[in-house]
DNA sequence: GTGGTCTAGACCACC
DNA sequence: GTGGTCTAGACCACG
């Protein structure tokens, strides 16, 4: 399922994180649901055990996941009681960065809100179940 | 005009080429303007030229500015004959890694287009060229 | 100032956290202060750079340091305007567990509430400057 | 009476012998009574046996239970003679960390306090032994 | 078997 | 100089 670049500037971890983080937004992975142990999922994608590791932490960070020694790693069920208002201000930060960007390669505001249209359809997302 | 915020996160070069942009799409600075020297900007933003000069450069890359030797930096005209695919596909790759962050972080997609709408009024943006 | 008891059973990472947090709270660190590098901390407290630099970014993830590359880790502005239900809720967990240990060992609510006033007064927590 | 949160990050047998713990004090378990056996135990949580057994052991060595061979394990009354003061300087540390992170978390000395009261009230404390 | 901690050492990006 | 990422491999705790 997830998948990584090893050519992309991007960090293996985030890259996976961003991935998992899909599969559970399109309903591929669903809470309660088990994770591949960071050993399988290492020798899966040919890389280290600590940089899978690196990413199922981080996610526990950010409650995504959690994480029972000796179990394994599980998709966690969202509390979806409080907004985290600082990372919000980091998302709404990076957008305007990205509004910027996209000035200079003349791709108008109505084609930004159509990419965001598509995403939503392409996906499928299952987030409401 | 441009500022740079010793406290953040995001490296000085990439914060000023943003800036840079920033001030090219609402009209402050238009084709043909010259910008600071690399030594003058250094000086007034307390910050080491090879910095700058960084900044400057990316940005001849990138088709905004233009240097010629012995005169200086300008903003070049922008020619939207061509839009540069490449760097618009790693675009829409960035909104979609936003795109499931927001997600997760319980933000909508409306809420998104709204952030988009947003900017666009505040600004006042005169990117008609 | 900051020292590493290496035969506790507490991670290496979570004492510094801790020590770290509580300079904070006694006014030793203050907003804006730099920390010693990974480096020099880590030759200082003969351990790895690796652990260092793994307390200070979780510390960044609890918004409590700042890092800019190049630079430094530096002491964040606590922006005091959101508090963080879940790791309260967390800590009252804790709480609890330690109040039925206290039970156990025979020391009263009246000492529990004894100590927590000793740790205030003890060191003149600069919390309010 | 005990029961287990599998989804819970701490380990299972701290959970039984905080589990445990908590109904002495309360006096739903007194000095005397018998506990189940481990298979049984074992069988009703459905975990292994082996958990179960460890959680025994160690609250064994805390004086909390005996164990009769050949009869079973029983709630041990507590010599209140002598206080061990290695535990509770143990205790006391923990208490001092999670005040620690209490000021972090911008939780005020009072609502500890207050914290600790509402265990009192709400268990019925029964431990006047 | 699971994940967690720590070390050692390489290479990269930013200033 | 600064921190960030990744690998490799050792040892421990939990079930």
């Amino acid at each position: 399922m997830v998948s990584i670049n090893k050519t992309s500037s991007k960090p293996y971890y985030e890259q996976l994180m961003l991935s998992i983080k899909q599969e559970i937004l399109q309903g591929v992975l669903v809470a309660g649901d088990k994770l591949p142990s960071v050993r399988e999922l290492a020798r899966d994608l040919m890389m280290n055990p600590n940089t899978i590791s690196k990413a199922y932490k981080l996610l526990e960070n950010e409650q995504v996941l959690i994480t029972v020694k000796g179990k394994g790693t599980f998709v966690k069920k969202s509390d979806s009681t409080q907004r985290d208002d600082f990372r919000i201000q980091m998302l709404k930060g990076k957008l305007k960065d990205l509004f910027i960007e996209a000035g200079h390669l003349q791709v108008t505001h109505e084609e930004l809100v159509e990419w965001i249209q598509e995403s939503e359809e392409m996906w499928g997302m299952k987030n409401e179940d």
